[in-house]
DNA sequence: ATGGCTTAGTTCCTAAGA
């Protein structure tokens, strides 16, 4: 079972490049972030005849999240976190595939840190830790996917000096990451490569991909009895390459 | 090497991203 975490940046832009990985990857389940598209104009019918069932929590502009499935139709348990009632952006979505949990998660950026977006950022960590405590207590195989806007250490950046000051390497994001694994999560990604240097995302700026300026924020977190079903990691690094491409790149684990 | 790009909407500029 390929599970896939691919933050699309416009799902409207990026459709074939989409399209084009589910027939040539066939990933069982795809987790999207970034959609930038309300419910009313997201591409449900191309997915459709692409052979994915889907379910979607879009908005417009900006956000956006999308459970895809090979075969299947997810079946939605729940959408957005508890804890902020006025909180109208669509971040998280959560489904059973084939007896799965999966959940698409898009973390707030928080940049420019310190102010309010910074702080919007630590507090949603919260809100997604409450919810994944409740996950941990159902006992059953769970997938955090997404992308979480946390460089979770020095060896997941080309450059601790030129991110220094960003909000996805400042101390409170990685602690708020680090207490989630602490509840007894997985990182896929950092499992098959413990040493770090393994890059999801390539800025558009400053000829970025060319030199391999990069940084790991997308992560797929296991719960023990997924983790008891790990089978490998990765990052399909290539589509970052294509014409009109995400600056993110597929980042997927393999389950038994 | 991040002023220098890409996307979407309120378009011939602004906001947001990371």
């Amino acid at each position: 079972m390929k599970i896939v975490s691919y933050n699309v940046n416009g799902i409207k832009a990026r459709l074939p490049r989409l399209l084009e990985y589910l027939d040539e990857a066939k990933p069982d389940v795809v987790c999207l972030q970034e959609l930038k598209s309300s419910d009313d104009t997201l591409p449900v019918k191309d997915i459709e005849a692409a052979g994915y069932g889907a379910i979607w929590h879009g908005q417009k502009g900006f956000n956006g999240v999308a459970i895809l499935a090979r075969d299947a139709e997810p079946a939605e348990r729940q959408k957005g976190l508890a804890g902020e009632p006025e909180d109208e952006h669509s971040r998280y979505i959560e489904a059973e595939v084939n007896g799965v949990v999966i959940a698409s998660i898009y973390l707030p950026n928080g940049n420019p840190q310190p102010g309010p977006k910074f702080d919007y950022k630590l507090r949603w960590i919260d809100r997604l830790a409450t919810r994944a405590k409740a996950l941990l207590a159902e006992e059953v195989p769970v997938v955090l996917a997404g992308d979480y806007n946390v460089i979770p250490n020095d060896d997941d950046t080309f450059s601790v000096r030129a991110m220094q000051d960003d909000a996805l390497m400042q101390p409170e994001s990685r602690q708020g990451y680090r207490a989630l694994l602490a509840q007894g999560w997985t990182d896929s990604l950092r499992t098959q490569f413990p040493k770090g240097g393994v890059w999801t995302f390539w800025d558009y700026q400053a000829g970025a991909w060319q030199r391999d300026a990069g940084f790991r924020i997308d992560h797929l977190l296991l719960s023990p009895l997924a983790a008891d079903r790990f089978v490998g990691a990765g990052v399909d690094k290539d589509y970052r390459g294509r014409e009109k491409a995400s600056d993110h790149a597929p980042t997927w684990v393999k389950l038994r």
